[in-house]
DNA sequence: GGGTTTTGTCACCGGTCGGTGATATACAAT
DNA sequence: ATTGTATATCACCGACCGGTGACAAAACCC
């Protein structure tokens, strides 16, 4: 039994990120915590102070996205911007699906304000096409709307797909529904860009 | 004191929804329900068994949307498809925003099931589309799949406004921003039918 | 070594939870 | 009025919750 405040205090973090992705946020409390770490509860107000302060510092120690930049790198130089955006639509969601964690905070995030929840939402805001403006890509504003309502309702049936929630027969679980819906995106994008090219050149 | 199994039925299926509306689902439980309601619990357990009856019930005795088909009269003959499927969509996100019960029951949905939950996961799944099949309209697969995912992207907004947590700054509880997205959509909307016929006839 | 501080264990508190049995009271049939 | 039944009230159970104080033991400092 070595006592290293350090180590227990990552047992608890390590703990706390095991439950909300085993039993979801609302199994989230002081004894399920020190439960599932193999900790006295005790030790969780003594290095954190409260359940808050615990969530506080698991948001502070995890980025819960990977660099959006990276995704640019992969991207030849002269890709139509239509192609890009699709792509990191297509990019942020593929994480979003292999994230169970990032999943379960958007559904926290939507019942329920704590300092976890509120950092992340942070994260989650900017991440994405922020990336996009430090390259100075200037999108057209209709455009930034459509993707992110399309990205909206990408996480949204990722989120659906995790209960087997179908939405309108649309199952974002299923491999086929997945290819289809991407094809959609791509090809939406396209028109859309279009339309804005061709309303701009009869202006 | 007055002896009536079925108005006490009513108040606890009142005290239900009252409950879910104002604390969500997350307090929901006997205790709460019964207090909420101005009733002994066990009256709870006799009437509906349990918990799931209880939800059951509840589930049942509800129509959580309103007749879509109704959208349709208010659309004169020969209104373009793009805008027929427009004016779908915003209405139904019109209805949602407009039911805070409808919302705490996705939030609810996502995170977990139940009698209720499945209940109203299902008739979220028909209502929307099967309108428009009962009218005979046939449309594009890409088409339908935009149309959800574009729901579904819509939902989530306003899903996320009601905690102030907007998405990429776009924040669906201001009107303003809300203006802007019903006018991408429609545009959107009448942009991907064009592209899909200009693709039909070059075929 | 001795004394102090840090780290961890344990027992306990009041409160709420889901769930149940015993009992009182109103009503309806006879 | 008497009986039986449906309706409602009350008290209680064990389990878990968040939170705290008392105390043991390891580690550190001199």
């Amino acid at each position: 039994m070595h006592r290293d405040s350090e180590k227990t205090k990552q047992k608890i973090l390590a703990g706390l990120e095991r439950l909300i992705t085993s039993k979801g946020f609302t199994g989230v409390g002081v004894n399920a915590v020190a439960r599932e770490a193999g900790v006295d509860k005790v030790l969780i107000y003594r290095y954190f102070g409260s359940m808050e302060g615990l969530l506080q510092a698991f948001a502070d120690n995890k980025d819960f996205f990977p660099r959006m930049a990276d995704v640019f790198d992969g991207i030849p130089e002269g890709t139509p911007l239509h192609e890009i955006a699709t792509r990191m639509i297509l990019e942020h969601i593929r994480v979003f699906q292999s994230s169970p964690l990032a999943q379960e905070l958007v559904c926290w995030e939507l019942t329920e304000q704590n300092p976890l929840t509120i950092m992340f939402g942070r994260e989650m805001e900017k991440h994405e096409l922020t990336a996009l403006a430090e390259r100075g890509i200037v999108l057209d504003e209709d455009v930034v709307t459509l993707s992110v309502v399309v990205l909206c309702g990408l996480e949204y049936l990722v989120l659906r797909g995790r209960n087997n929630n179908p939405m309108m027969k649309l199952d974002y679980s299923v491999p086929e529904t997945r290819e289809k819906i991407h094809k959609m995106v791509s090809s939406v994008m396209k028109a859309f860009f279009k339309s804005r090219e061709d309303e701009d050149s009869t202006e």
